[in-house]
DNA sequence: AACTGATTTGACCAACTGGTCAAACCGACG
DNA sequence: CGTCGGTTTGACCAGTTGGTCAAATCAGTT
């Protein structure tokens, strides 16, 4: 008989079984593909890495291209959320700074959602490209929006919103994607407590009035 | 007759039509293995940009391995040169500053060679590890050591210099590495003199005394 | 033109890839 | 115990992959 993948429109597992198989494979895939990349990851390695067969793998996924698919599906929402937390009606710096936390700790407590990500991306975001000029976009500019007007109202320096933006996820996901080469130079310290220290540091600088 | 990659200790080509297509090979590798990784390009792939036929190709370089490890080799020296040339005699702010806006320049000028850079961090350096914490860390260290020396005069803000250094990697990479997400938010609009401009004010804020 | 080494290629190969399928297995329930 | 849907697997397949090789072609010298 034909596997929930194939009839079922992928949505909740039913039974406990699906319920196991399909997060281990999640987590399998999300392991093997923030490492190697789409094209780079073979079912094989996913199948090994869930302690499933590969046949049996594809019982639960109808293919390799699913399993990515899931994964960024989902991935994009908890990436965000950060963002979204940041409070129009709260404390300008204080938001700020804190979603440069939050954001911060994502790349040490979730550092493979994070190389998924870059993986995605640095390859031209070919599945993925939809949700960024949407979704993403989207978001960002409504952000912006509130930054500036904390810019006009001189509450914060005046900064161009969008790169104040980037700058916060290129500086916390470095230490995420970046990792070995970060402590390669740093010889083995761990480096989120400087990172946090340094980042406070360099946005507050770069915000006061 | 075996070709000169498999005699040669594959030094300086001999023929002009040995520069050429070697040339024409580590062009079309960086192409290919800076969008598709190391596992994800194919000799095919960059046979065929290369303008060549793959045992063609394999005439003059072994392997896919050696086309990749080629590659990789000439980039970490000039990628470090920017940083190299921060000189301690200079007036540490300008130095800072002029070598952020060299870094950002490397990024708009040559995002395919960032890419690629990227991918082998990403992926956990697995060529390339050694020369991270040897030429690499020596390198960084050294130029720490020169900016703890301007912190400690109060020639700058004192900063932790080697977050100070992976601040402006990251900072300037993402425009590069994560250029389809930029211009995705940006809606097409060319990033880098708005970069430029914001890299400029943020570090002059972070390192004012 | 004849020679010689450099260059190019078509045919080929073994290993691996994503994916299929029928058969076997399993556990719950009557 | 039987059976029935859900689950698992070994065997298999066609296409792709990195790489080889002998033979053919080319370019420069005499």
């Amino acid at each position: 008989m034909p596997g929930p993948g194939k009839d079922l429109p992928l949505a909740q597992p039913r039974t406990r079984i699906q319920t196991r198989n399909r997060e281990a494979i999640l987590a399998a895939g999300l392991e093997v593909f923030s490492a190697q990349g789409f094209r780079g990851a073979t079912l094989d390695e996913i199948a090994a890495e869930a302690g499933l067969s590969k046949p049996n793998l594809l019982y639960y996924f109808p293919s390799k291209e699913a399993i990515h698919h899931a994964l960024l599906d989902g991935l994009l929402a908890t990436w965000l959320d950060p963002l979204r937390a940041l409070d129009p009606k709260g404390p300008p710096k204080d938001e700020i700074l804190a979603y440069v936390q939050r954001k911060l700790a994502m790349s040490r407590d979730y550092p493979r959602e994070s190389r998924l990500f870059a993986n995605e991306i640095l390859q031209g975001a070919p599945r993925i490209e939809p949700a960024l000029s949407g979704e993403l976009k989207t978001l960002v500019d409504e952000k912006a929006k509130v930054i500036r007007r904390w810019s006009n109202e001189g509450r914060i320096a005046a900064v161009d919103p969008h790169h104040l933006i980037f700058s916060i996820w290129a500086l916390t996901q470095h230490y995420a994607d970046f990792d070995v080469q970060v402590r390669a130079v740093l010889g083995g310290t761990d480096p989120f407590p400087g990172a946090e220290e340094y980042l406070d540091q360099l946005f507050s600088r770069m915000l006061a009035v």
